[in-house]
DNA sequence: AGGATGATGGACT
DNA sequence: GTCCATCATCCTA
């Protein structure tokens, strides 16, 4: 089994899904949730037309050329924020999109701040709710222990599924996007 | 300085 | 399935 280092350092469509089954976790508030990420979407920066790097560096998307494992959070549609590790050598402004997860830690926290009792963590903004992550987290760096939002090392789950990733206009065809499955459930 | 846009989610028909 | 809230950011001028 990879490393998180290892496994962030690699470009982003090798690297995302082997970060499934891993967990995001967040002590925030006094309080913890933690995320078993089953969906993420790999974005490869200058090569990547959907991707926020995709021109280079701004001062929005700093936090994609930062060291890989580094926290990027943008607001969604004006109304969400949605998470994404940086990903490969530092300057290379890919990245790991966030989709979705399992809460398994702090489920109660969970259902307070989504304001209802499921679909908890099963979207970009749903997750980013879930964990009590906003703009002012962009930054932070998820493989140190103290921060207050980690990646932590997880079972990897029996089968990954590939598909287009959700909701761009453009480079819509590359399967980039990866969801955990079991033999039995091949998730779309 | 202003306008278009979007890696979404929830409510509603 | 459709509609749309709502705003940070980026591009154009």
């Amino acid at each position: 089994m990879s490393s998180l280092e290892e496994i962030l350092v690699r470009p982003p469509d090798e690297g995302a899904p082997l970060l499934l089954g891993s967990f995001l976790v967040s002590d925030i508030g006094g309080v913890r949730v933690k995320v078993r990420l089953d969906e993420v979407e790999a974005y490869r920066g200058a090569d990547d037309p959907a991707s926020h790097a995709y021109r280079g560096l701004t001062p929005r998307n700093g936090s994609m050329f930062a060291r890989p494992g580094t926290l990027y959070v943008y607001r969604s549609y004006g109304v969400h924020n949605c998470a994404n590790t940086s990903a490969g050598p530092v300057g290379t402004g890919w990245g790991i999109l966030f989709r979705g997860g399992e809460v398994v830690e702090g489920e109660s926290i969970a259902r307070k701040r989504r304001g209802r009792d499921s679909g908890l963590a099963d979207g970009p903004g749903k997750l980013c709710q879930a964990l009590g992550i906003d703009l002012s987290h962009d930054g932070l760096y998820l493989l140190a222990p103290d921060s207050p939002i980690r990646l932590e090392q997880g079972e990897p789950p029996e089968v990954v599924v590939s598909t287009p990733r959700v909701g761009i206009t453009k480079a819509k065809e590359r399967p980039w996007r990866f969801v955990a499955a079991t033999m039995a459930t091949a998730r779309q």
